[in-house]
RNA sequence: UCCUCAGUAGCUCAAUGGCAGAGCAUUCGGCUGUUAACCGAAGGGUUGUAGGUUCGAGUCCUACCUGAGGAGCCA
């Protein structure tokens, strides 16, 4: 059995493969099939003079997505897109889609609801398949450079009894005679098995019933987080760049053919290295009113609040690299995150802003040392003291500087690929009022 | 939750308040090198739903439903 991806190797052999038919054109007594089998696509062709009518009848009738296995000789033509072409000598057909129902999504143009509709066949479209090769790439990526630093892949639980950053957007679950919440983040799970461990991280789904509707939003996403002991502010910004770097260039040496089938912009990738620009909030105000002084946004940001998504997209807009901003108003950010000692209104957190306009992709912190200061805020932050007792355990048993960061993988997979909406990144994307397929 | 836009054939879209249309897909026919092939023909419609205005509504008005883009919130 072959597979298209190498067929490369059978030229002058006869090969047999395993899939669907992509297309059919025909030109008088020449079939053009074009087969597809997961690894790659293919055209193939039959002369009505060279095979038995009925195969010949068999191949010019059948349909789109049939499936189908098929025997052909291998030869190279400068013709074909890849390089070889099939002379397809035998196709046994294994399931034929009915002409009174035909294979909905056709090689024009549709729409986004129709596809989202038909998301369990828009998959095997070629565009698609090239965006979840790349996830699994970023994926794999994300594992090996943890792995390979000495760091421990450790699950967090999905099912949860509290909220690590407030209550409002939680998908609440019946749990026997109790409630539970699926998890907004394993951050604080993390940080328990960073005290036994040192160096962790989490890859996994997260959960946000937020009500929001933008190209950047899923209420079902991956994230991976690593969390590290002793690791203080400085750590977390030079972890968090290396590690973008790498995912990116790890991109562009195995998945360069899928970018390039996507038409990605690969100069913009190329540029992806460390060290990132670090840019404190201050200077990131400055930035934002002087934009607006020259017109370039609507409004003037003042100090103290949080950036909105056109700001993002302009901070973002200066840099030909991801942009790291630093040190948040306390204001504003999570109730874990330890204070500046220089400056206790400022926060020692660090957003990374992916370029052209992909907004945020990493939110990290050191986190809170003291056990008297987290409690204190735990209290300002209304939140329940008895379900973050086990959170103030890990500062009473031997607290220490610690920090991590969490990357939402469908951002990134988004910005890599040059996506307008990560309901492209995820095989089958969770968002607000939708849920099928 | 708010703002804007859209909903017409299986799909993508046309149609000044006056006969419901095209391309693709499907079916039939033609073509020995097609590249989202091309050429000819046929079938295919409760114009999102419910009301209203009008001699007449796909088109105007009201409400609702669905979707898209954006805001807020966030990764």
């Amino acid at each position: 059995m072959t597979t298209i991806n190498d067929i490369g190797k059978h030229e002058g052999q006869i090969v047999t493969i395993r899939g669907w038919l992509y297309n059919l054109r025909e030109s008088g007594k020449l079939l053009f099939p074009i087969f597809r089998d997961g690894t790659g696509f293919i055209q193939g062709v039959m002369a009505k003079a060279a095979v038995a009518p009925e195969l010949f009848d068999s191949l010019k009738n059948l349909t789109q997505e049939s499936s189908v296995i098929v025997q052909g000789a291998v030869r190279a033509d400068k013709r074909a897109k890849g390089g070889y072409e099939l002379d397809v000598q035998d196709v046994k057909v294994i399931s034929r889609v009915p002409e009174t129902d035909p294979y909905p999504i056709s090689l024009k143009e549709h729409g986004v609801e129709f596809l989202m509709e038909k998301r369990h066949l828009w998959v095997r479209s070629p565009r698609q398949v090239a965006i979840l090769r790349i996830r699994a790439e970023i994926v794999k990526a994300a594992r090996d450079f943890f792995d390979d630093r000495g760091f421990t892949l450790t699950d967090p639980p999905i099912l949860t009894p509290a909220a690590c950053e407030g209550t409002s957007t939680l998908f609440e679950v019946d749990y026997f005679d109790d409630q539970a919440y699926l998890t907004q983040s394993g951050q604080l799970y993390i940080e328990a098995t960073a005290m036994a461990l040192g160096k962790v991280y989490s890859f996994g789904p997260t959960f946000r019933a937020e009500k929001s509707k933008t190209r950047r939003h899923l209420t079902e996403f991956w994230m991976v987080e690593p969390e590290v002991a002793y690791a203080e502010l400085d750590d977390i910004m030079e972890l968090a760049e290396n590690f973008i770097s790498f995912i990116v260039q790890r991109c562009l040496e195995r998945r360069r053919p899928e970018l390039e089938a996507i038409g990605r912009d690969i100069s913009k990738l190329e540029k992806v290295v460390v060290p990132f620009p670090r840019v404190s909030y201050d200077d990131a105000v400055k930035m934002l009113q002087e934009g607006h002084a020259k017109g370039a946004l609507e409004n003037r940001f003042e100090w103290g609040g949080d950036f909105g998504s056109p700001d993002e997209t302009y901070i973002s807009s200066q840099f030909d690299r991801p942009v790291m901003i630093h040190r948040y108003p306390t204001e504003i950010k999570a109730f874990y995150m330890e204070p500046d000692p220089q400056r206790p209104e400022l926060a020692l957190c660090v957003d990374v802003l992916a370029p052209e306009g992909y907004g945020e992709i990493i939110g990290g912190s050191q986190r809170m040392g003291s056990y008297d200061a987290l409690l204190k805020r735990i209290k300002e932050h209304e939140l329940p003291e008895e379900a973050f007792q086990w959170y103030l355990d890990l500062r009473k048993f031997g607290g220490v500087p610690h920090g991590g960061f969490g990357m939402g993988i469908e951002r990134a997979v988004a910005w890599i690929c040059s996506l307008e909406h990560v309901r492209e990144t995820i095989p089958f994307a969770r968002m607000l009022n939708k849920i099928y397929p």
